[in-house]
RNA sequence: GGGCGAUUAGCUCAGUUGGUUAGAGCGCCACGUUUACACCGUGGAUGUCGGGGGUUCGAGUCCCUCAUCGCCCACCA
């Protein structure tokens, strides 16, 4: 590459659209993005957790993906071949919903007039588009992703994967059909996830009914009482449940009431002995009342369920708690979870399905009801009730009604056909990887609710109801029989079949392609219309990018991956699942692999939050596009800002403003704007449009970028290294490569050497453990404060000095060199832009040795550390010299002296400590135009002095004819009040006989020696008082 | 209901295993364009470390408790 412009063209400000434009593409096309397996090297892989093809990032992608690719860019430095495997997912759900909901509002078509395969067709368009979309975005941001190997969970390497593993689960019989209850929008007509489900409280209430009993002896109970928020799903009820032990279930609330009100506070305890009374009183009234039905029940005595007729067992289970309602429960397993789960304790009960697809009552209830909408069925089954006399108490009560979040109309629970997977061992392989300490989760707290979410082993449901997906690879066939299928499918190891008893049918799953009439001649197969939940192709993720299950080299040599990088929120959906995933497909054996686990750590990073500490998101309209950061700060303010913040325990919060186009001032956003399609400026007056603009007279206007001023630390700090490089660029003119002896080092040569060397050490461990803002702020310490404010600063006249000048130059491009290469990983654009520089006017550099540098900072080595460089004695004599250096800067801006006056000063110390400010002396006029008179114990207070005391040094400023009197005397009076306390506070913990006895001695030694310094220090101060006083 | 996290300067956050006088950036005040940088430099002011209790010679840090906020999971006949 070749520089168009000399260094001393260099602009001011740090280009950074420019080194995108630039650099990105030029490391693409050396190929560095692209990894193949090497033997020769050690592999480093990261798969990205694929972002939704749904639609762009967000500033969480951001920093999810910064997080990566410092690793990947720092693992790439130190000689691993690394490999950041990228892709999207198709994500089912959330994908076909914003298609299918532009195809109604732009072309007013639903999904049933496109039919199945044209709605594909259109959210593959939409795949692409915003597959390119995010792509770009992630190049924007400086991801040095393996491009050649991007994935889509959805292509036909995945789908290979997917079928290999439905085929085997279905064949070992860990995929199963059941029923199970869904979340039903019956405006929609399909299923939604509970994650799509939100709740709402709406008025309502709570009905009591009696039911009656069918023959009871003399002396028992007519009728049971059962209670409902839902009165129309009686028609559906197959049992009432009453509890198997209600005494001693009662017992047990009791007991456990009783032990919370030890625990609780007092505020609570009213409450609590109220519940408990209530209880006592239940016991008392209830209690025999329950017994007898308990008994009644097993015996097998009936119910009349009422307007149907229909008789209905009463039964015993531990669903049915004698502490609430009646004691009573209705049992409706078609429309109610825990009724659900009482029908799998009781199979014999059976379940009744009430509703069509249209939320309207099917042929299963009474023909009065049928046709009619849940709301209409419910007041005809109340009043029907009502004249019956079956009514007994209606409560008004607030509930809490699950909504669907697409249509937002109410959920109605229905039981539907489903696929599952078995879960027990494969959850319990996934909790034994984590105990074992194989994965480990970072931080470890989160591996709790890992095991937690495990621990329960729900089966898990695969089914969708939708046409964006893995369709199911299943054929049902109701007319073979089992002899004719082994017949069909003689020496075929890759077709598997199941009974479905309640259907009557064989279900047939093929290992890949299609099957057909062909394959059963007579026989019609139909194929399962559902597709896989989405997170069933992404558990398959790190093994199936790489090509399982192939035996391919990618998969022999880059599996396991080394690190996931993720948030919490998909701890258990995603993570959990590619564990066991990986456990179950990948034999290690047989694919050459170290180890079936999909990884080793497991990082989860921080959430970012808004000004308001509610988590980002495009519905709540608080999210921020990464590009309108990259625009207004810098790809690389953008990461640095990111790394910055990851710290180990907090979300980030992030203040988000809007940035108006015409006068660029910010505008706070509030809860109220950031929903707006347009807003008004209230600096300029002028309107933007946001996000939400949908209407053409709103999106006409020019949008209004959403930025946050938590980047502007990163894009100063961009600046600020981009100057000292320029400074640095500017003075290698005639650079001569060469070694240089440590005989030949200056103090502050010695001493940025010994910080480089320590900064070194702590950013890789840092980064090891993936402390990013440790790293980061080390980082930023060391650049600015030692760097550009002592280094640089130190450094510039010996640059101008003929005879010194060779010497500098090594230090100043050894130093910004390791520099630059230490912040690569974050900063990977203005660290490229000036090592092509420095590559021009210093192509070989090192001081111990000399090599050739790398062609790219992105492939030069990653600089190691050089303990013997590191120097506590040189450190602390620099320490010396900032503190006298500070001294004396504050005395000059506290007597207002003018900086073009040059000062004198002295320091009266021991003679150590003078020797070791002894060779700082020309430092001072350079960095505080002063000049040391004298430095040792003789020196003596002025008589027109000012004065600044320190630890063990006490620093005079003559000011005679200058000095401001009065001031320094109040300053003085002021240092003796604050240093009389401190000597109290000291002298009392002293003279507690317990601490002097119990502290460690080093500890009690501390603080007499603190207590001497500061003895010394007030009697300098009253030196200083009593001369200036002297001059009144 | 269960769990996790947070609460430190006006704002956003650091603060290692308990140990001198609790830090940074922004903002604020004063001064300054001294040849890398005003996206800068120098200096300064600003804190009952959410409240209360405890352990300890010693607590921002450990324990208990209360309050507020955020997140996750479960449940609501």
């Amino acid at each position: 590459m070749s520089t168009d412009s000399a260094p001393a063209e260099l602009q001011k400000q740090y280009d950074h659209a420019a080194a995108q434009e630039r650099w990105y593409p030029f490391w693409e096309e050396q190929g560095y993005f692209h990894s193949e397996p090497n033997p020769a090297r050690r592999p480093y892989t990261i798969v990205i957790p694929p972002p939704n093809v749904t639609g762009a990032l967000h500033l969480g992608h951001a920093l999810n993906n910064t997080l990566q690719d410092i690793l990947i860019r720092q693992k790439r430095m130190q000689g691993f071949e690394t490999l950041w495997l990228p892709g999207v997912d198709h994500a089912g759900i959330a994908t076909q919903a914003i298609v299918e909901r532009r195809l109604l509002q732009e072309e007013k078509l639903s999904r049933h007039q496109l039919g199945r395969q044209g709605l594909v067709d259109r959210i593959w368009k939409w795949k692409d588009a915003y597959q390119a979309r995010i792509v770009g975005q992630l190049k924007q941001m400086g991801c040095s992703c393996d491009w050649e190997r991007t994935r889509f969970t959805l292509d036909e390497v995945c789908a290979r994967a997917v079928r290999e593993t439905f085929f085997t689960l279905f064949k070992e019989e860990k995929i199963y059909r059941g029923k199970r209850l869904v979340n039903w929008d019956t405006f929609l007509q399909t299923a939604v996830s509970d994650d799509e489900v939100f709740h709402e409280p709406v008025k309502g209430h709570f009905w009591h009914f009696r039911y009656p009993i069918v023959d009871p002896k003399p002396g028992e109970p007519t009728h049971v009482t059962i209670a409902t928020t839902r009165p129309e799903t009686m028609l559906g009820d197959t049992a009432v449940a009453v509890h198997p032990d209600p005494a001693a279930a009662l017992a047990d609330a009791e007991k456990a009431l009783r032990q919370r009100l030890a625990d609780a506070p007092a505020k609570e305890k009213p409450d609590l002995e109220k519940q408990i009374e209530d209880l006592d009183q239940r016991r008392r009234e209830m209690l025999p009342r329950l017994e007898t039905l308990r008994d009644m029940a097993q015996r097998g005595v009936k119910l009349v369920l009422p307007l149907t007729g229909r008789q209905i067992p009463l039964i015993t289970d531990p669903w049915a708690q004698p502490g609430l309602g009646s004691g009573c429960v209705k049992i409706t397993p078609a429309h109610d979870q825990n009724d659900h789960d009482v029908w799998q304790r009781h199979p014999e009960i059976g379940a009744i399905n009430i509703l069509n697809s249209d939320g309207t009552l099917n042929d299963n209830v009474p023909e009065k009801y049928r046709g009619l909408t849940v709301k209409k069925a419910r007041a005809a089954v109340v009043a029907d009730l009502e004249a019956a006399e079956l009514v007994v108490e209606i409560e008004d009560r607030e509930i809490d009604l699950a909504h669907s979040d697409r249509s937002k109309t109410p959920i109605e629970p229905m039981l539907m056909d489903q696929w599952f997977v078995k879960m027990d061992e494969l959850a319990q392989s996934a909790m034994d990887a984590v105990t074992a300490g194989r994965v480990k989760i970072i931080p470890d707290r989160y591996a709790k609710g890992y095991l937690d979410w495990l621990s329960e082993k729900r089966d898990w449901p695969i089914g969708r109801q939708l046409w964006w997906g893995h369709q199911i690879p299943v054929w049902s066939c109701k007319t073979l029989t089992e002899a004719e299928l082994k017949r069909a499918f003689a020496g075929r190891s890759d077709i598997a079949w199941q009974r479905d008893e309640t259907r009557d049918q064989w279900l047939i799953c093929a290992q890949q392609g299609e099957l057909g009439a062909s394959d059963v001649p007579g026989h019609e197969l139909v194929r399962e219309s559902d597709v896989l939940d989405t997170w069933f192709s992404s558990a398959l993720w790190p093994h199936s990018t790489l090509g399982w299950p192939e035996q391919t080299e990618e998969l022999k040599y880059y599996y396991p991956t080394n690190v996931l990088i993720t948030s919490r929120d998909i701890i258990t959906l995603w993570v959990a699942r590619m564990i066991l995933m990986g456990l179950h497909n990948v034999d290690p054996k047989r694919y050459g692999v170290k180890d079936s686990l999909p990884f080793h750590e497991v990082y989860i990073h921080p959430k970012i939050l808004d000004g308001y500490g509610e988590g980002m998101s495009k519905s709540k309209g608080n999210g921020v596009d990464p590009i309108d950061v990259i625009e207004k700060f810098g790809a690389d303010a953008l990461r640095f800002g990111l790394a910055y913040l990851t710290t180990e325990t907090q979300d980030v919060r992030m203040p988000v403003e809007f940035e108006c186009p015409h006068c660029q001032k910010l505008i706070e956003q509030t809860k109220e704007n950031r929903v707006k399609p347009r807003i008004k400026c209230k600096h300029c007056g002028h309107e933007f449009s946001t996000q939400w603009a949908e209407q053409p007279e709103d999106t006409a206007l020019p949008r209004g970028a959403v930025v946050s001023d938590r980047f502007e630390l990163a894009r100063n700090f961009c600046n600020k290294l981009w100057n000292a490089s320029r400074f640095a660029l500017m003075n290698l003119e005639g650079f001569d490569p060469g070694q240089v002896a440590d005989d030949e080092l200056m103090v502050e040569d010695s001493w940025i050497l010994s910080r480089l060397s320590t900064v070194t050490q702590q950013v890789t461990d840092a980064l090891a453990e993936y402390r990013y803002a440790d790293a980061a702020r080390t980082l930023y310490d060391f650049a600015w404060d030692e760097f550009c404010s002592f280094y640089v600063e130190m450094v510039k006249g010996r640059l101008q000095d003929e005879a010194t000048r060779s010497i500098a130059q090594r230090l100043v491009a050894h130093v910004l060199d390791a520099l630059l290469r230490l912040l690569h990983p974050m900063i990977p654009f203005l660290t490229e832009d000036v090592w092509q520089r420095l590559g021009q006017l210093a192509p070989e550099r090192g001081i111990e040795t000399v090599e050739r540098a790398a062609e790219s900072v992105m492939v030069a080595p990653w600089p190691e550390c050089d303990p013997m460089r590191q120097d506590p004695e040189i450190e602390s004599q620099f320490a010396r010299f900032q503190e006298v250096l500070r001294a004396v800067r504050d005395i000059r801006a506290r007597q207002g002296v003018a900086p073009k006056t040059t000062m004198r000063f002295a320091v009266r110390c021991d003679a150590t400590v003078a020797d070791l400010l002894d060779p700082m002396r020309e430092y001072f006029g350079a960095m505080a135009n002063a000049e040391p008179t004298q430095f040792g114990p003789e020196t003596t207070t002025p008589a027109f002095g000012a004065h600044v005391a320190l630890s063990g040094m006490d620093v005079y400023v003559d000011l005679a004819g200058v000095i401001d009197v009065e001031a320094e005397a109040a300053r003085k009076r002021q240092d003796v009040e604050k240093l009389t306390g401190f000597i109290a506070a000291k002298e009392k913990k002293l003279a507690q006989k317990n601490f002097v006895e119990r502290a460690p001695a080093e500890v009690v030694q501390k603080e007499r020696d603190a207590l001497a310094d500061l003895q010394s220090q007030l009697a300098a101060a009253q030196e200083v008082l009593e001369r200036l006083g002297r001059m009144d």
